[in-house]
DNA sequence: CTTAAACTATACCGTTAGGTACAATTTATT
DNA sequence: AATAAATTGTACCTAACGGTATAGTTTAAG
């Protein structure tokens, strides 16, 4: 074992802070006072641990889609279950998180991919970002093109664009949500997009 | 008449550039350099004229309501034209808006009320934001609750939730003309969520 | 028990943030 | 022409930004 003093914290507890912050503030809110306060470490070890603002706001990215999106996905392809409700379900557990954080609610991937805009995100952060919004879309697409019963109700002859519709309603939700809007308000709005697009 | 030096520049043009300031990177992200600049005058006048960033900020907000948000509205009480006619028209003036915007794309009022939750906005512009977020759903659901036709269609049941609904579909295609989408793909996403509340 | 590696804390770097003091300039009034 | 009011440009203020040098502390290995 490598010798020299020991961590006095947790990378993944710490890294969970940042985003956290990054959530509640987006990159260029965020600044290193608020993100090391919030992890509980001071700034040199966050640099040796992360590397910089870019690279710990790409990890925390990172972290985020795997903690916080993918496991939404799986409740799209549950056996036994109608695609209406596997979408209903999918849907409103997304839009469950986008209402349950304590402080930073909404969705932490909408908040900052509105800053790209700006021009003021650094190259690798704008890649993570755009890539990031690039998947669900080709998830929903996928679905409505393969699934049986989409297949049986005609739903992959616009696949991308049912996929599109219920991408558009998430964002709203996520806006709605960092509004203050509760979850059980925005399930209507699910069941009337599911609706609209032929899921009654 | 006041005597002295006469201003070199019109106040409603560098309100304007202002405003674009703010709806491509919102109230935190946009520095006095960055105003000033495309205003095309220096700080001193800048302060002289509106005071300070967030009295701006304020000015720049109105404007964008007054001449970005509310020639939207009429398209809702258009005589002789169905109401899902004039909610399409309503709703796609929007997104096209959302859209067209050379640089700044989406909607200004999104952006920036996506900020409030970071606790970096200063009061006053905190409250304009808040009202304006307020005012869409006081809209819709007065127009569901008395229009006829939407009292003939039963949509008056839910007028609340139907207003909803639609606020939150455009805050999405606000989200999503950021990232480039067009308005001919949305449109499509428009169309299912009034077909979502029964509006075929 | 020394050494060297790794981490922590403090203090600091240059830059930019929002905001202002002040002198120079332009204008209408006297 | 002289004056007073208003605007402009420059130069500057303090505070905070992202990032780092360095000295001190803790730890495993020799």
């Amino acid at each position: 074992m490598s010798s020299g003093r020991k961590k006095s914290f947790d990378e993944d507890t710490a890294l969970n802070a940042a985003m956290d912050v990054f959530w509640q503030k987006g990159y260029v809110g965020a600044s290193l006072t608020d993100l090391t306060k919030r992890m509980g470490i001071n700034k040199p070890s966050m640099y040796s641990a992360f590397g910089n603002k870019e690279s710990l706001f790409i990890k925390a990215t990172q972290c985020y889609i795997e903690t916080k999106m993918k496991p939404h996905v799986e409740l799209l392809f549950e056996e036994d279950v109608s695609l209406k409700q596997r979408l209903k379900n999918h849907m409103m557990s997304i839009v469950t998180m986008q209402c349950d954080s304590e402080q930073a609610q909404g969705c932490y991937l909408v908040l900052c991919q509105s800053e790209l805009v700006s021009g003021d995100i650094p190259e690798q952060a704008e890649s993570i970002l755009k890539e990031a919004d690039v998947m669900p879309i080709q998830l929903y697409t996928e679905l409505f093109t393969s699934d049986i019963e989409s297949i049986e109700l005609g739903l992959n002859k616009n696949a991308q664009a049912n996929g599109l519709a219920l991408y558009t309603m998430l964002k709203g939700t996520a806006s709605m949500a960092r509004s203050g809007i509760d979850k059980s308000t925005l399930e209507y709005s699910i069941d009337r997009i599911l609706a609209g697009i032929g899921l009654h």
